[in-house]
DNA sequence: GTGCGGCCTCCCGTCGCGTGAGGGTCAAGT
DNA sequence: ACTTGACCCTCACGCGACGGGAGGCCGCAC
């Protein structure tokens, strides 16, 4: 009266994607990548699972739904649970810090919106969150130091329209090009070297473009002014003594070149 | 003295890139996209980028930062402030949920590592998650009705060994099959047809797999007992009504059709 | 015999670059 | 004048996990 072969008739692909809940075309990749060694093919080239076959894809579900990759997963199904276990901590370590990457991504836009970072000015709030606390002092300082010089005034002209993106797009290149200069004085090459002249280069152009027509010849002054002033010192050296003395070398070292 | 040409010369890829931290690479590939219109070639083909064009990388960077794609990007870096803000709006959108999507995925991993999921069998408190409260009362009660039949017996032998992997992919494959009946009958598609006997077969091959050897002579015997039992009504009909005798005789078609 | 649905095998597309291969260009040193 | 060595160029493949379509065979029902 029954059909003694139904309960172990193998399944082609159709009837797997529904009881799994995969696609059709996952089925066809996964045994493409030699994931499902399947157990055989009808007369016609139809793929034929059998119920263990299912079963086994299960547990490879199982694992995707856990975001394990699928190279990883051949190696995982008859892996011992020691195994198992650290990859799926290491997955997990994994996973947590993507997560955070896209919290902080989802932080930053709402700070732009919050804020309208990319079309209104910047406020001193803003500054003083970017570049630490003490901006305000600083900023009174070098006005009351060099409030009457051209370049001064040039730079407090732009700047004031600047954006916060502005501000933290300015803030990385002058992060990485402080980077580079305290790269090529580990490195135990010269102010003179190659590697401080590209530095020195950037940070002029870096100048330039964000606060003031700056030329070889004002770059020489700019190093007599850094030399002069000790609240540079202080923000290179804080870190990394000699820095600051190596800036200023490298600055007029790239000076000298362009202008001989 | 001072070289006046020096503030606006164009820039070679590799000052940009050192400039923006973008790789060189980077700048191909806006060029090859057409992000960037950038200001010339040199005689030697070497790209040139002005000061301007610099500032307009900057706000591509800003937008990458914010995982903004690069097809929306031409789009919004012209674009009025409401647009812009939508964009953000929808972007930071995304962001969260992708974000929550990891965190959940986290959730499950740990889940798998604390209770041993791969390897050990599903505890009662597991079974009451995943199916809801109620669900010992409703194992007791299936006991005292069929706790004497084969089918009972193999079922209970069987799923003593499953572990909270196998009856999440149970549940998972459970609730695809219910939604396949219930697409079938508010499609307004019979019982006997092509649909509902697609379900129909799949909800044997589920219990097959899963619970007991179930071929299409079990199967009536399984519809008369679904029939039968005010449980599988509620479960069924609860959110839809008429669903469950939809179902049944969708089993009764199916088996009719396999066995003659 | 003729649909029609399901199955097959390629093979291109996705997204944002990384990473060569193979070859010109440019400033500096010999 | 020649050679480094550091730039720059243009292809073009690779990645990860499939989606989707073209073109064609298979099987069951009318």
């Amino acid at each position: 009266m029954g059909d003694m072969n139904a309960p172990t008739a193998p399944m082609a692909v159709g009837e797997v994607a529904r009881l799994t809940g995969v696609t059709v075309r996952t089925l066809h990749h996964y045994d493409a990548l030699g994931l499902l060694r399947l157990s055989g093919r009808s007369d016609a080239g139809y793929r034929l699972y059998s119920s263990a076959d299912v079963a086994r894809l299960g547990r490879v579900v199982a694992l995707r739904r856990m975001r394990i990759a699928l190279r990883d997963i051949p190696g995982l199904l008859d892996a011992d649970p020691a195994t198992l276990r650290a990859a799926l901590l290491r997955r997990r370590d994994e996973l947590r810090a993507e997560a955070r990457g896209m919290e902080a991504t989802v932080r930053l836009i709402t700070r732009a919106l919050e804020e309208d970072d990319m079309t209104t000015p910047a406020t001193r709030e803003d500054l003083a969150e970017i570049f630490g606390d003490g901006f305000d002092d600083a900023q009174a300082e070098a006005a009351a130091r060099w409030g009457r010089t051209r370049a001064w005034q040039e730079s407090q002209r732009r700047t004031a329209a600047y954006t916060r993106a502005d501000w933290e797009a300015i803030k990385a290149e002058a992060d990485a090009n402080v980077a580079a200069f305290l790269d090529a004085m580990t490195a135990g090459t010269p102010p003179e070297g190659p590697a401080a002249m590209r530095a020195a280069e950037d940070h002029r152009a870096h100048v330039d473009r964000r606060f003031f027509a700056c030329d070889h010849a004002l770059q020489r002054n700019l190093a007599d002014l850094y030399d002069s002033d000790p609240r540079y010192a202080v923000a290179y050296d804080g870190t990394h003594p000699g820095l600051s003395a190596y800036v200023t070398a490298a600055m007029r070292a790239n000076a000298a070149r362009a202008t001989g």
